[in-house]
DNA sequence: GTCTGCATGTAACTGGTTACATGATTAT
DNA sequence: ATAATCATGTAACCAGTTACATGCAGAC
């Protein structure tokens, strides 16, 4: 009877990003908006309860930076027992992907409502995932114009972006399957 | 000031499951195992305790079944206020989709770890997918031999089949282009 | 004067996970 | 004997969401 114990990986999260750069709970919110997020989403909320959470724990220190102009900002940064355990998280097996998707669930339930009104829902998502898709290709072609050359952190960072759009462009080519399919059988049972 | 009020899907989950056919709890976990549960995890304690709150609220209705050398079962399905619900649910725009990939973490992280082990982390995931993708290839390849010709639900079902399809796809090609990246990365570190 | 951005949080609630608990039948 | 399948749940805990709360600076 083994039983492995996941979750709690937002802590993860945040020593992997502040491993990269130290930050702010604000910035590091900003940040999760962005790259990481879009594979590990977070609040503000979430973000400050478990920065202070890792503190107490002495994974990560914070400085208090005053700036001219603007409020206060807390600084933290990762520190040598937080360094030992992303190390040991690091070598831990990875728990599955976790996906939730509402839209594939009311697809499936379609037939006990609104078919056009689902098909919109369809089309908002569809447009939705298009925009990120090109967010992501313009920061493809940003950083890493030539992916060839990649080595250490760039190429990490080059892969997760990757997957990204893989993930993206296989959402969108649903999508269109889904309202193609859709489409037709709409026209089948009015015409 | 606005504010979508999300979540609590379970409980819609469970009834697009139920309108499909009635069942009890452990069976419902079973169908949540595969199909509707790909798109939508639950475990069978989060189960039973949303059947008796739905039960509660009227949602759904309760029969029990004796059997013969099989414990009783408890045998749910969907009531009038429950359709409505599901029409009044179906009718909502839906939530965003969740991707939570603990994997996609640990390469971006990479560089503060042992590379090998994570590099079998993948492969593990991997073959995890490729698994999970073979059974949906089998399962649509049986159940829906022609899929020119569907409508209604067996066609709503069907493009959910679809969409696993796609996603796994999707992953194991981003496996695959991490570990040619990774292994070429590791060669050019070590030689 | 109003909105956006920077910056930090608390409190209440909801949803999900883990561990524990029981007990019969059937197959190896 | 031992494990798997059928069948149901409770209790404690942990993680995530929503709402509420404050306050300054700069742009329009």
């Amino acid at each position: 009877m083994h039983c492995y114990v996941f979750g709690m990986a937002l802590e993860h999260a945040i020593l992997v990003a502040l491993a990269e750069r130290a930050g702010s709970g604000y910035e590091l919110a900003r940040r999760f908006d962005k790259s990481i997020g879009f594979f590990y989403g977070a609040s503000h909320q979430q973000i400050y309860r478990t920065l202070k959470r890792m503190d107490g724990d002495g994974w990560i220190s914070c400085e208090t930076v005053p700036q001219q102009g603007r409020p206060d900002k807390k600084v933290y940064s990762v520190g040598a027992d937080g360094r030992v355990e992303l190390r040991r998280w690091l070598a831990e097996p990875s728990s599955p992907t976790v996906l939730r998707d509402e839209l594939s669930l009311k697809i499936r339930g379609a037939s006990h409502g609104d078919l056009s009104v689902l098909l919109e829902d369809v089309r908002n998502h569809r447009t939705e995932h298009q925009l990120r898709l090109q967010l992501y290709r313009q920061l493809e072609a940003r950083e890493f114009p030539d992916p060839g050359t990649l080595s250490g952190m760039a190429l990490h960072q080059y892969l997760v972006q990757r997957g990204g759009i893989v993930l993206e462009e296989g959402l969108i080519a649903w999508y269109d399957e889904i309202l193609t399919a859709l489409h037709n059988d709409v026209k089948g049972l009015t015409a």
